[in-house]
DNA sequence: CGGTTTTGACCGGCGC
DNA sequence: GCGCCGGTCAAAACCG
């Protein structure tokens, strides 16, 4: 196991991180991107990987509805999956299925009143969706991570946020990279935001510190047993090998990503509507996201 | 200064 | 009862 695949694994905050960023056209409930391209398809004939991200952000507003709390009640144990833009075998189809209704048992299964203190199993309310893309994981709610542990079985860690918006909102969020397909993220949300509207405090604020983000999580071999710490990740082959291959893809991505900023300079013209730079950066940082998610270096790491 | 992430520690549920 | 595991807390560090 070298340092690199170790950083893969461990990427996950970063991917959320930068899509809980400042605040885009996704704060809008009800955004329209219709004003970043009069001639989308065009575009999309250039750049063929952006249509991928056209699918996301539809995938994304399906995402964002459940937590319209006051338009869009969210019913209980509501298992919502997304579109998936990459092929996945008909048995992995099946084992994430299983994953999902497993999430949706638990909370199924959780007590009305939960006796602990500090609100564990809380439950009572919870989606899952898959996302294949960082852009997917954001939902234009400002979250604030709380926490990490890595998952038994999973050679990928859980992130925990819970919304910043407003105090005393109980929005849970967890995060985690399917261990079936490194490619897939399986984010469960649970509760409902107190709150009518998503609202962006700083979250530039408290990035990744630049010394511990070059460090590898603690510990941690291969052969590292079942005597290993709760928070030691365990590694399988047959991901790192997956991982091997996104990466190569996400640095081609990377170069067409290139083209594209070259192209369009400071400022681009689609049809009649002239994108301001202002905008331009949002989506290239948008796109970015998805390099990130992929494999690509933007997560403010220094990469050898 | 106020927001964030990181991460060791803690706690409760659950299976044996 | 014990140990494992997942979820959360909270202090410290970091960032704009």
């Amino acid at each position: 196991m070298d340092e690199f695949e170790c950083m893969r694994d461990w990427d996950l905050e970063a991917i959320v991180r930068g899509s809980s960023g400042e605040a885009t056209a996704m704060d809008d409930p009800n955004p329209d991107f219709s004003y970043f391209f009069s001639d989308q398809d065009e575009l999309l004939d250039s750049f063929p990987e952006f249509s991928e991200t056209t699918r996301v952000l539809d995938d994304l507003e399906d995402l964002y509805k459940p937590f319209y709390p006051v338009l869009h009640p969210l019913s209980p144990h509501t298992i919502v999956t997304t579109s998936l833009s990459i092929p996945i075998e008909p048995q992995q189809v099946k084992e994430l299925k299983a994953s999902e209704e497993k999430v949706a048992l638990q909370g199924l299964k959780a007590p009305p009143t939960p006796k602990c203190k500090k609100g564990k199993k809380n439950q009572n309310k919870s989606v899952v969706k898959q996302v294949t893309t960082a852009e997917g994981l954001d939902d234009a709610w400002a979250w604030r991570k709380y926490g990490q542990k890595p998952i038994k079985g999973s050679p990928y860690p859980r992130s925990y946020y819970r919304c910043s918006s407003s105090k005393g909102c109980l929005a849970r969020k967890q995060v985690e990279r399917s261990h079936l397909d490194p490619a897939v993220f399986l984010v469960t949300y649970t509760a409902e935001h107190s709150h009518p509207h998503p609202t962006r405090r700083n979250s530039l604020a408290g990035t990744t510190r630049k010394n511990n983000s070059l460090i590898p999580p603690p510990t941690t071999t291969r052969n590292h047993n079942t005597t290993c710490s709760s928070r030691t990740p365990l590694m399988v082959q047959s991901i790192e090998d997956k991982l091997v291959t996104s990466v190569q893809q996400s640095m081609d991505l990377k170069k067409e990503e290139q083209h594209f900023v070259e192209w369009f300079d400071d400022g681009a013209q689609f049809g009649d509507a002239w994108i301001p730079t202002s905008d331009l950066e949002k989506f290239i940082g948008f796109e970015c996201q998805h390099f990130a998610l992929d494999g690509g270096f933007t997560d403010g790491y220094a990469h050898s």
